[in-house]
DNA sequence: ATAGCGATTGACT
DNA sequence: GTCAATCGCTATA
């Protein structure tokens, strides 16, 4: 679940669509170069925090830091299934039908509010939120990630299948499993990983 | 100081 | 399916 409280109204709903973008070493993430920038930074600093950035000179991105202090990683959140504060979603981004409030990463920040007063803000203290929720009953698909240029697709995007809040796009090769599954996968990853720095 | 570009969207063919 | 809008960030001079 993910709220928000800017202009002291509540918004949010239920995350249904996300991509991971991890650090040195993946193409498509801001962090790709070695070095902190004014506009990474926050992607370096402790998890729990909101990285949001400003793009195409219309809109913003809101994306949640997930590795520890030092190592770059976020989520972008790319959709939610509005549930709070619906009307107050639909004043922000105009009468739409309700699964095309807040399909898609700009949709999101626009419809909840946000924009880059919220950099680097932490979850709970500041304008954004975000509060665990039951596993979804959906299968969850996987697929590569949405918008990059050739040679930096990764399949990091993770979606509810069949979800009609999720965005439209390109999909390209898919699979789906079940939620458990995938975090098993993510934790032998991580083990993997320590494995080889060490 | 500044050219080029982008984790997109909405309108249009 | 195509395409323009629009501006902060990054890299280069």
């Amino acid at each position: 679940m993910l709220v928000s409280r800017a202009d002291g109204v509540l918004t949010g709903g239920r995350i249904v669509e996300t991509e991971a973008y991890l650090g040195q070493g993946d193409p498509g993430s801001h962090a790709a170069t070695r070095g902190i920038t004014k506009r990474n930074a926050v992607m370096y600093g402790p998890p729990g925090c909101a990285y949001v950035y400003f793009t195409y000179g219309n809109h913003h991105m809101l994306n949640l830091v997930t590795e520890e202090e030092g190592t770059a990683g976020a989520v972008l959140v790319r959709a939610i299934e509005p549930q709070l504060g619906t009307d107050e979603m639909v004043r922000r981004r105009g009468a739409r039908p309700m699964h095309e409030l807040a399909n898609g990463p700009g949709k999101v920040a626009q419809a909840l509010g946000l924009d880059l007063r919220d950099n680097g803000s932490v979850l709970g203290v500041g304008r954004v939120a975000v509060f665990d929720a039951p596993p979804p009953s959906e299968p969850v698909a996987v697929s590569g990630r949405i918008g990059l240029t050739a040679g930096h697709e990764r399949t990091l995007r993770f979606y509810l299948e069949g979800d009609e809040h999720v965005s439209r796009g390109r999909t390209g090769p898919r699979r789906t499993a079940r939620l458990t599954d995938l975090k098993d996968e993510a934790r032998a990853g991580d083990a993997r990983r320590w494995k080889d720095d060490a």
